[in-house]
DNA sequence: AAACCATTCAACCGCAAAACA
DNA sequence: TTGTTTTGCGGTTGAATGGTT
């Protein structure tokens, strides 16, 4: 007998998510919190698994997600990072804010993996990672191990910091993961959700949009059917009188800035350990030959965790 | 215009770890 | 301490899309 499936496969829905889909799970999410994705399909009637529920909100509707247009700084960054982690997908992400795992995975395998496979020559005698599995030095798993450790010094930093500032803070904390803080998804309070909503209602506009112009006559019925829908689709048409037709950073921030600019200074005061991570792999990466370790590395993060210490 | 091929990325699957009873 | 449940992660798939012949 093999593994039991995840979920009942009879009655649950597979494949791309529907708006209207998205629509409920948002709602449901504002109002309850992240977490218990085991509820999630029975209280919002959902035909979807947990696990699509809870994919579904961390890749796409979760707020802050900033989707495609690599810039070449984040490209330097993921490239440097794999190159010490390794395929560790949620830990290079934790170093990208607004980025998620599943998407810097995608543009690895899409985009980088070609580019450097050109840059060597073609000569990749390596892994399908990039690394030579029979090679791999002690050194670099040490250099893991440390990472590892530092990346959860930090967490526990940050989570000491969220307890002596207002309760309040921590569903925009466990949000964006300014620096290598471990996805804290747990249950998220409701409270101080508007934040959280409006940069999910910004995530599925563009969906909106398409659906809306589909189907018109739907979007008019929802807001005029019973109450709660009434509801969440005229709170996602609020926010879709703003411009987001490129859900940048920049736009996301300042839209936070606008309903909460607190939450913003914080976000920047948490940031400086996290430029400093940016700064070495920048230095470092115009610095050093390709594939070369950089030396300096441990050193620089003990600086980094000097800042951290300051907290 | 149609067929074919390549690329992208959302979503699924299976496993392992963490949390819980 | 142990067994069960839930969550998170990385690898993989396949539909959608765009480009080429």
């Amino acid at each position: 007998m093999g593994r039991p499936p995840c979920c009942d496969t009879v009655g649950v829905k597979k494949g791309p998510w529907t708006p209207e889909e998205d629509i409920i799970l948002v709602s449901y999410i504002q109002e309850q919190g992240a977490g218990n994705w085991r509820a999630v399909p029975s209280n919002t009637g959902l035909l979807r698994c947990s696990k699509s529920c809870r994919l579904r909100w961390t890749n796409y509707l979760r707020p802050g997600i900033k989707r495609g247009n690599f810039t070449e700084h984040e490209e330097k960054m993921i490239i440097h990072l794999q190159e010490l982690l390794g395929n560790r997908w949620a830990a290079i992400a934790s170093y990208l804010p607004h980025r998620t795992d599943n998407d810097i995975k995608n543009y690895w395998n899409t985009h980088l993996k070609k580019k450097l496979n050109k840059m060597k020559g073609g000569d990749m005698s390596t892994t399908h990672d990039g690394h030579n599995s029979s090679t791999i030095s002690k050194g670099q798993w040490e250099k893991r191990l440390q990472t590892d450790i530092h990346m959860a010094k930090q967490a526990l930093c940050e989570a000491l910091c969220i307890d002596k500032s207002d309760p309040k803070m921590l569903p925009h904390s466990a949000t964006y993961p300014v620096i290598s803080t471990p996805p804290t998804t747990k249950t998220v309070p409701a409270a101080n959700s508007s934040t959280t909503y409006a940069s999910s209602a910004e995530n599925i506009a563009r969906l909106l949009e398409n659906w809306t112009k589909k189907s018109s006559n739907l979007a008019h019925n929802l807001l005029s059917s019973s109450p709660s829908e009434g509801t969440i689709c005229t709170r996602m048409l609020s926010f879709n009188s703003s411009n987001y037709s490129d859900v940048s950073h920049e736009s996301v921030i300042s839209a936070e800035e606008q309903l909460d600019p607190q939450t913003h200074d914080d976000q920047q005061e948490t940031q400086i350990p996290f430029s400093m991570l940016e700064k070495w792999l920048f230095d470092d990466a115009i610095a050093a030959p390709q594939g070369q370790e950089p030396d300096h590395f441990m050193e620089d993060l003990a600086l980094a965790e000097t800042t951290v210490d300051l907290f």
